[in-house]
DNA sequence: AAACCAAGTTTCAAATAATGGAACTTAACT
DNA sequence: AGTTAAGTTCCATTATTTGAAACTTGGTTT
C-alpha cells in the first residue's frame, strides 16, 4: 500500500540513500563505517558505493582507505545554485543590505522541513562560501525558518510542522506545536518574525520573506546580531529596509528569465 | 561485451546521466527539452525525472513549468567540500597568498579529465561563492591542469589526455597532444608551469602541483593575472612563495585527521 | 609458522524493478 | 468543434538488482 515516509523511489532512491548516510558521517568513512548503519545486506552496500565512486559521487582515498562525498557533486551544486532562480538574483541586494545595516544577512529556503542557508554575508569576514552555504539547521526555532513556515499553506505546514524535532535548545525555544502556531500567526499578521535567542544563546534576529505576487513562499532573509551588540527593537527598525530588499528580490526572481529563455512562454509575456 | 566508455553503472549511472543533463543547460528545463537531448525514450527520462525530483535532486517550479538542479545537491555540496581534506586545509593558506601577492589565487582539483576549481580568491572583489567554486576548465589550457598533468603515473596520464578536446581558444593554445606532453615534461623537470595566454588572450597565470610525500596529485594552485598588469617573469618569481603555500598545504592535508578520527590507524601512527 | 580474525570482495539463482511501445489525458491554439 | 503538441499512465516483457554464502586478503594472536 502506501509509502512509509516518502522513502524509497526504488533503486536510485537508495543509492542516494547511501549518499545521505556517508554525507551524516561528518568526516570520511570506511565501507564497514556505511554498512554499520545502513539497511541494507552488505553486499547491496559494497555495489551501492562501488556505483557511487565510479560516478564521482564518492571519492575513494586509496591510502586511508576511506570514502568521502565525491566533487562531482560540487560542480553540480555550482549548476544548481545558478540555475536557481533565487540565490544569484538576490545576491547583490544581500551584500548591499550587509553593508548598509552592517550585520549580517542570511538567504535561506526550505528544504523538506530543514532551513537550508543558501548564501550568507558577514561583513566582518568576507569569505566563507561552500563553508556557510549549504548548512541547514531546524525550522521551528530560527527566525528564517518562522518567516517561512508563516506563509506556508495549512497542508504544507502541517506536513512541515510534523517533521519538527522541538528540541529544546535555550530557555527561549519554542518547546511545541501549539506555541509554534500562535507565533506563526503573529508572524504572519507582523510580516515579519524575530529569533529571540531561541537557537543560541545570545544570538538574535529579525526575518522577512520573501514572496511571490501570489504569496508563494521563495525564501527568507534574516539579519542576525547578538544582545551584546543590540537589541529587538533596534533590529525591528530595520524591517523597513529589509522589507525592502525582499520585494526587490521577489520581483527580480519572479521576472527573471534565463539568458535565452525567450522560446518559452514567448508569446504569452509578449502578450501583456 | 565491454563497457563502452566506462559509463552506465546501471540504473543509478542512468539516473545521474540524466542529472548532468539538466545541469548542462544553464537555465531551468522542460521535460521536453531533457528528452530531446536524452538518448533514453520518453518512459524513461519521465520516470527518471521524477524520481529525481521526489528525491530533491531536481526541483520542479510549478508557475514555470521547469525542473532545476535540487536544493539538496547544494546540502551535500557543502558536507563535500567540508569532508575534503583539500579545500578546508587550504583556504586559509589561500587567502594569506592572495594577500601577499595581491593577485587572484585559485585552487583546483582534477574531476575526470577536466580541472575543477574548488576555491578562488579575488583579493580585489572579496565574496563569490558558489558562482566561482565549482566551475569547471579545460585541463591541457590551464595552468593548474597542465600543472597536476605533468604529475600524473603514465597509465593515468595516458586517459586522461585521452579526454581532451585540444579546442583551439587563442593563437598560444596547445593544439596537440605532441606539444602538450612536451610542455608536460618541461613543468616536471622545473616543477612548476605557466599559462600563457592559452585559454583566455591576455590571462596569464603560474601553477604548481599539490602533492603527497608519495608524490600523488591532491591538487594545484595558481596565482593569475593579466598582460596588463604583469608578465611571466614577474609570476615566475612568485614560486618561492607559492610552493611554500603548496608545501603547507600538502602537509597538513596528510597529517589531517577528522576531529574523532582516531579510531582509524591510531596504533600505526602513533607507533612513529 | 600455523591458526585465527576482521575487513573487504565475488558469486549466482531467485526476486524484483526497469523498460518502452503505445494508448491516453490535458491544455493551448486554430 | 478540431487539431496539435506536451505531458502522463499502462502493463507484459526483459533485464537488473538482490543478498546469503562462500571466498580472498591482510593483519594479529597463540
Amino acid at each position: 500500500m502506501g509509502l512509509d515516509k516518502g522513502k524509497s523511489d526504488g533503486t536510485v532512491g537508495k543509492a542516494l540513500e547511501i549518499l545521505d548516510l556517508v554525507a551524516s558521517f561528518e568526516r570520511p568513512v570506511r565501507f564497514s563505517d556505511v554498512l554499520e548503519i545502513a539497511e541494507f545486506p552488505k553486499a547491496t552496500v559494497y555495489r551501492f558505493i562501488q556505483t557511487l565512486t565510479s560516478q564521482g559521487m564518492l571519492s575513494y582515498d586509496p591510502d586511508r582507505q576511506t570514502y568521502a562525498l565525491g566533487i562531482r557533486l560540487v560542480r553540480l551544486a555550482h549548476s544548481a545554485w545558478q540555475q536557481s532562480s533565487l540565490a544569484p538574483v538576490a545576491h547583490p541586494h544581500i551584500e548591499k543590505l550587509a553593508r548598509d545595516v552592517g550585520e549580517t544577512v542570511h538567504l535561506a529556503q526550505m528544504d523538506h522541513a530543514q532551513v537550508l542557508y543558501v548564501d550568507k554575508i558577514d561583513p566582518g569576514k568576507p569569505i566563507e562560501m561552500f563553508s556557510q552555504a549549504g548548512k541547514v539547521g531546524p525550522a521551528y526555532c530560527t527566525g528564517v525558518g518562522k518567516a517561512m513556515m508563516a506563509y506556508l499553506d495549512a497542508p504544507h505546514l502541517a506536513e512541515v510542522i510534523g517533521q519538527q524535532s522541538f528540541h529544546v535548545f535555550t530557555e527561549f525555544t519554542l518547546a511545541d506545536e501549539a506555541a509554534l502556531r500562535a507565533e506563526l500567526i503573529d508572524i504572519r499578521s507582523n510580516g515579519y518574525g524575530f529569533d529571540r535567542e531561541e537557537h543560541e544563546p545570545d544570538i538574535i534576529c529579525v526575518a522577512l520573506p520573501i514572496l511571490t505576487a501570489q504569496g508563494r513562499v521563495l525564501g527568507a532573509l534574516s539579519v542576525t546580531s547578538s544582545t551584546q551588540r543590540t537589541n529587538l527593537a533596534a533590529l525591528e527598525a530595520l524591517v523597513p529596509r529589509i522589507q525592502l530588499a525582499a520585494t526587490a528580490i521577489a520581483n527580480e526572481a519572479e521576472s527573471w528569465r534565463f539568458p535565452d529563455q525567450s522560446k518559452f512562454q514567448s508569446v504569452k509575456t509578449a502578450k501583456g
